[in-house]
DNA sequence: ACAAAAGTGTTTCCTTTACACCCATGT
DNA sequence: ACATGGGTGTAAAGGAAACACTTTTGT
């Protein structure tokens, strides 16, 4: 088969926007760079795409690589492609929406890479268009949660209808009534009871964890 | 600012599913291949992005130039990266989803192309992993008609809400109650009536246009 | 006993659905 | 006159929203 005849090309990256929420606040994972452009800023974890290497492989490495995580929730966000988005060049970056339960959030930072959680209402100045893309993100993740059990990637394998609906509050940004709550998330089979909470400071929870783990659409 | 070093990188097309309804019926306009690979076959409309050219630009130039086509509907479907998807080598697809209305449909082939349009459920053997990405933007057409203004981009600028309703029709592929969809969109503030049929077979009906001619999401 | 989160039902409102007949026009 | 699509209202059902008190536990 005739291959592409060679000629100057964009160059792709994918960036991931990781989310969790953090002591009750949306946080999103940003790495300093250590290089220019925007050195000592702050942006989205990311790499260049091999050639022999797929979209999603490409985000699972930037995700084990810079952020020492795997196995989280990830799906592809948007793909932004101005001109000159990057000062090195001409970069698309395909950018995805990944999502980590607080569990999960403790950081190894070495020599090399800092990387650092932040409140999503209190970004540090960032390189390139990546408030712009967290803004995408955040906006995809909020109309998400109002339609599809999008939440689960951001609990731990067994949670009460407490903290889920804390979850639920902290990315919309307003409180919910409990029982309607209750109701709406009991009543769309998605959860399955495993038990009960221990040692908690209060009365115990049932304790839930989700039929699928994977993305589920309602209405 | 250093340039990114060279090194072997993807190449990046954009493709588009541009959609129409044609005599009740949706269709997609594709072009048949002239060169390898999957030469006689038919693909979609699309082209490499080149590095001084924005992601919108290529997907203008490739509806321009291609499709004989201008100020119709756009917007980016998702971005499809398998390594083995084009055979001439490794290239990342950007997928746009554009609409037309019908009396834009005309199509003038050349001897260099020939661009066609087929039915959606009626597809020609397809190049590339081109059937997947129509699937998908079909899909996202579907939903998108539930929860905004979409069809904008299907309809001429003054229609009559029949015509409106055969469009939803088409998409969704069941029949809708006229009552109670006339209803739901006059109740949507987003039509202006703007006169009145002339010289059809029946009864004139009013006409009107759309308050805003850029999406809507409702609900 | 008290502080803190868990748990539980009913009513109101609004949106969605189902449904049938007359009207204006061209032939 | 008839065929064709345009145009209209109301009732029933279902889902969403509002709302307050009791229970269980640890301290």
């Amino acid at each position: 088969m005739a291959k592409v005849t060679e000629f100057p090309h964009p160059y792709v990256t994918v960036d991931v926007l990781i989310f969790s929420i953090i002591e009750d606040e949306l946080n999103i994972l940003l790495i300093k760079r250590s290089n220019e452009p925007f050195k000592g800023k702050f942006a989205l974890p990311g790499g260049f795409v091999a050639v022999e290497e797929n979209l999603d492989a490409a985000v699972i490495r930037v995700i084990k690589t810079k952020a020492g995580m795997a196995g989280i929730y990830v799906e592809q966000l948007y793909s932004f492609g101005e001109i000159k988005r990057d000062p090195r060049g001409r970069v698309i970056s395909i950018a995805y929406l990944a999502l980590v339960p607080e569990e999960r959030t403790k950081i190894v930072n070495d020599e090399v890479h800092t990387i650092e959680w932040f409140k999503v209402n209190k970004l540090p100045p960032l390189g390139f268009d990546h408030k712009r893309i967290i803004e995408a993100g955040f906006n995809r993740l909020k109309s998400k949660l109002d339609y599809s059990n999008i939440a689960v990637g951001l609990m731990s394998q067994r949670f009460g209808l407490g903290g889920l609906q804390r979850v639920y509050e902290t990315i919309l940004g307003r409180p919910l009534d409990k029982r309607n709550f209750r109701k709406k998330m009991l009543s769309l089979d998605l959860l399955k009871e495993v038990g009960e909470s221990k040692g908690g400071r209060h009365r115990p929870s049932k304790l839930y964890s989700f039929e699928s783990s994977k993305p589920v659409f309602f209405k």
